[in-house]
DNA sequence: GCCCATTACTTGACACCTCAAGTATCTCCG
DNA sequence: CGGAGATACTTGAGGTGTCAAGTAATGGGC
């Protein structure tokens, strides 16, 4: 999970998981370290500001992000699904989002098993806000690389997601 | 956590965060996406069999790399540093191990406010064993990639990491 | 037309994780 | 020496995640 938060200490201390593994060999445990460190270093960061300006949470955040493209509402399920997390997860964070008036619960009129859920206007509005700090945040953390080498890194992380996006049932 | 995590549907049913935004521009925002599905993905398969084969928690496992390469021991604080996560988190994670035997707190006498954690002889066992099939997996995960590719992620990464490093106060 | 398997969601137990507050110990400075 | 402040760890509340079991509604086959 989620997992690796906080920050570290000034460059020449900075200890982290990859530092410490240095054998020459195990090129790919080596990149999957140094992968995981700069995903958790970013997400981290993320979570801290959203937190600190807009007092909410990332998971609260993806789903509205979800909903925001489906003014129609989407189904729990289909929200598990995008997610990529499991659906007894969904009904908390809906829950908690519902109780802040930021989304809601609509019944489906043609299956009754089904909610609909859909941002509310405040919701939207919140959102928006938000998605447009998001993006800035995300743009200033990338700046390290020019447009040439987010392309390469692009095109790399494609090929390695095509992998395991196929290799499913193995 | 840990953020996304189970499996998507066969490749054309795949639907993902990344694949749900496709305006063109958004460069930075496209690549941060697809870093988060690859880490993601990678990271909950590694779960998966840690919980599978040997019945342990990545945390776990990560708390026990640290302290197979530490034979003196860590101090819980120096645990947190390395493993990147709070102090209180240590505390329940080395509790657990130590409850099955497999770490043990020893008390430091120079300083009584501090715990050497050690891995046990049966810690160290169980480790070394996880430890191989775990880079087995690793290997697995990445064969996408050539070893020329897996040399340029690197230090695509490398570049995002030194950034994200150095530009940590802000 | 009923029944059973499937599907949609909720709930509860457990593991992680954060933050803030609490306790114990150390260290330094007057 | 003695007390203030720093440091090491624990605890507790709250959010996120998993899995498995429970409830409710649908729908297809006989």
């Amino acid at each position: 999970m989620a997992r690796s938060k906080t920050a570290l200490k000034p460059v020449e201390a900075a200890v982290d998981a990859e530092t410490r593994l240095h054998d020459d060999h195990h090129a790919s445990l080596r990149l999957w370290l140094r992968l995981l460190a700069c995903t958790s270093q970013i997400e981290s960061r993320i979570r801290q500001r959203l937190q600190a300006t807009f007092d909410t949470t990332l998971p609260r955040f993806d789903l509205m992000a979800q909903l925001e493209r489906a003014p129609e509402g989407l189904k729990m399920s289909e929200l598990s699904q995008r997610l990529m997390v499991t659906g007894g997860n969904i009904t908390g964070i809906t829950d908690g989002l519902e109780k802040e008036g930021l989304v809601a619960r609509e019944v489906d009129a043609a299956d009754r098993r089904v909610y609909r859920v859909k941002l509310t206007a405040e919701g939207g509005r919140q959102f928006r806000q938000m998605a447009a700090e998001h993006e800035r945040w995300i743009i200033d953390l990338f700046t390290a690389l020019s447009p040439r080498q987010k392309k390469q890194l692009m095109e790399l992380l494609g090929e390695l997601k095509q992998q395991l996006m196929t290799s499913k049932g193995e």
